[in-house]
DNA sequence: TAAAAATGCGAACGCTCGCTCGTTTTATGC
DNA sequence: GCATAAAACGAGCGAGCGTTCGCATTTTTA
């Protein structure tokens, strides 16, 4: 039961959906293997790109699952192999030590953060509500569709090399930035009513955090990512408008309050 | 630079500080390890009370640091007895495994959440703003008294036996549980206006998850524990609050927008 | 102060880990 | 269809893990 299903008042514009997001974006398994087989090459002993590709999914799948389950340190690479259905040696192939192989995994998903967030549409600039909006979304369909990736991240960055920890320190503040210019860009205008806005910023994450870290909690719930954005968005522009004058945004729907207490009720 | 000093307009009512809150409730390591030796009396094998707790003492706290930093499982028995001064053999008359060591902690942490959160004071039947506060408010402290514990419970929780994620699980569920009772009241007696409580709550919860997840991020900006909590009670209350009337609450400034712009503005 | 109880100690054990390497199997080119 | 290169294999290595246990040391008791 999508949203644009219901019947709604007047005008409606054309919301982005996930599915218009992988349309944009390409973050399959075997896109992002394609790119990790190029960035590692040096390291990655498999000639043959298309065997290397091959072999790399089911490799990175597991890692990811059982990682996942039981932590990256508590996974044995004897299980790996067993479980991708490759030998012990085989592994070696792909890489040269256990760590690489989490660095590997963590440097798509910086990547794919940079490439995502990295280049919003343009027209942004006189509308900040829109600009904010398009953040969070963005950012809530692409935790959407590498989600055991961005878990993964999450749990082991701290634990892992130094390198790695960086790595994820970086993307992490990286977003919040982005929020916090967003928010920025708002108070200047005088939509947005926020005191500090990098405080702001650095309430707003954990919400974007939760959707992929809690992500079995809201399948459970039935929510939609569509669902998701709609909730968070709406709870932090409640939160961060000016009470004298109202926020127009070209995307939005007018009587969206009451709208989003019927689509969140499962 | 508490947020009493300041020059405020006309009256304003006695905030509960952190300071309040360790008053009325005892989370030293002290205590805790007080009540755990008592929990654990049949695994436990020293004999004395005041030379368990003593022992007890540096190798929790050691377990927190050390697991905190690295994770529970690359935390060595061995570096654990280097670091809390004790040998290995020594370790093992206070636990049988280290998976019970694990247990242990997990233990204290949903007994301290049932303590702090389970007996709120009377008197918030009338008033259900004042009862979403303290229970944010109550957490914040909590957290912040025993944010190794909670960061412990919340990395390592998953990765081990079905017990203990169940312990930490119930206990997250309770906490959620409570957060949609108290919005729940408040959209009854129409001072809320939330679509689907339950969904809300679980959109509140990681903000205060991120207090103690993200302890050092909000210490380097100098945020307090009291800022922290005005800024999330305000950040909340202002997303669901119902349009047509204000909420009046007895412990709340009048203008406190503003005031919160600056007290956060490091 | 001597006997007894409580506690601390750390080498040793069995096991699993990440990782290597000589060999076997599969794919490629002529 | 054979020679050669590419890839997969899996037993074996040393290291480090959690855990044990007999004995040394400290503390209490009488």
């Amino acid at each position: 039961m999508p949203a644009e299903d219901r019947a709604t008042p007047k005008w409606r514009p054309r919301q982005r959906t996930l599915k218009s997001f992988q349309a944009e974006f390409d973050f399959s398994l075997k896109a992002i293997c394609t790119r990790m087989l190029e960035r590692h090459r040096d390291t990655i002993r498999t000639q043959k790109p298309h065997v290397a590709v091959a072999k790399l999914m089911p490799i990175i799948q597991t890692t990811l699952t059982l990682a996942n389950r039981k932590g990256f340190h508590s996974m044995s690479l004897r299980d790996l192999a067993t479980e991708s259905g490759l030998s012990m040696g085989a592994l070696y192939t792909y890489f040269d030590t256990k760590d690489t192989l989490l660095m590997m995994i963590l440097g798509e998903v910086s990547s794919a953060v940079s490439e995502a967030l990295g280049s919003p549409p343009e027209g942004f600039a006189d509308n900040p509500a829109e600009r904010l909006h398009w953040l969070l979304e963005t950012h809530i369909y692409l935790t959407e569709v590498m989600q055991p990736w961005f878990v993964f991240a999450y749990m082991e960055a701290k634990a892992f090399p130094k390198e790695g920890r960086e790595k994820a320190t970086k993307s992490e503040l990286l977003t919040e930035k982005m929020i916090a210019d967003a928010l920025a860009d708002g108070v200047e205008s005088g939509l947005f009513s926020v005191g500090d806005v990098e405080f702001t910023a650095s309430l707003i994450k954990p919400l974007l955090q939760d959707w992929y870290v809690k992500r079995s909690k809201y399948r459970r719930r039935g929510i939609s990512p569509e669902q998701y954005v709609q909730a968070v968005t709406e709870f932090v522009e409640t939160a961060i408008r000016c009470q004298s004058e109202p926020l127009p945004r070209k995307r939005h729907r007018a009587n969206h309050r009451s709208e989003t207490a019927a689509a969140a009720a499962s």
